[in-house]
DNA sequence: ATATACTTGACTAATTTGGTCTAGAATAAT
DNA sequence: ATTATTCTAGACCAAATTAGTCAAGTATAT
């Protein structure tokens, strides 16, 4: 199905929260009230933004976190990778030291590498001021799927 | 990470292999020893794709498989969409009943579908016969990660 | 001091995915 | 007709991954 893991969602969720006022000190209580996520999970999540210098926090009573890069500076794909690691949507598209015992046949290697950017591209064009804020950035006229749709989470 | 599972993943391989020869009747026990993969798991695989008409079975003796389409009228995301479901980075991206209990915020639903669509593009713009018979159709000077990768499967 | 609030890692539970097994149905060869 | 071959289908179990909780700790403001 190739899907985003809920963690990455909720994140990029809680960062365009913040976004929506970057100044702003969110408490991990506050933003598990807005997302109904616990608040170890929104904990969870935040700490490892702030270790990769996406947001920030500031400890002891009144404090809270941040964004510490600009919204627009920020692509979807960054957050992805820090929270379940770099896009790769195959084996073969990772850098692993196993050997792959289909390497004789498979030709496909080079394909995956391409399919993969390709997605990877996707994912980085789209920034957190757009999600935070919407407006149509892309021509979407041309995609057949553009049915009306509930939205869960 | 968003990966594709093991099982579209085969099944892209098997197909990429009976694009080879798409005359011939391949077994599944032949696809299994081909590709390391169980003779159940591949006959699982391969009837999902008969019943989507990807590709076609003889029963009985001397029977196989093969494809039932040209390799170039088969994409990738044919394959992920038959194996795994259609492609859905985020429940907001599913067509569900259910109702989101975030929509009052949630800003981010229709760059949701711009990024779905964006993969969905990406997938669907390699087809098997390349898969198959690699050339470079794209230029991928451009992306940075181009390091040479062990291939593991 | 004390209360507030982030940090970290270990642990458990839930879900998803992968893979196996069994019984069945169609076809070809004899 | 009978038998061997090969695909079909679904139930079921095992393994891996992912999500979520808990507990102990550190930093800061008042």
């Amino acid at each position: 199905m190739i899907k985003l893991s809920r963690m990455a969602d909720y994140a990029i969720l809680l960062v365009s929260k913040m976004a929506t006022n970057p100044k702003r000190l969110y408490r991990a209580q506050e933003l598990a009230d807005f997302s109904s996520l616990s608040i170890t999970t929104v904990n969870k999540i935040l700490s490892k933004l702030t270790r990769s210098k996406i947001t920030e926090s500031v400890r002891g009573a009144a404090g809270g976190y941040r964004l510490s890069l600009e919204a627009e500076k920020i692509s979807v794909r960054n957050i992805i990778d820090i929270i379940d690691g770099k896009v790769a949507l195959t084996a073969c598209a990772e850098n692993s030291d196993e050997y792959c015992n289909l390497l004789d046949f498979c030709p496909t290697q080079k394909n995956w590498q391409i399919i993969n950017n390709a997605v990877c591209e996707a994912l980085d064009s789209v920034n957190i001021a757009e999600m935070a804020n919407p407006e149509i950035v892309f021509d979407i006229s041309k995609n057949s799927n553009n049915k009306k749709s509930t939205v869960i989470r």
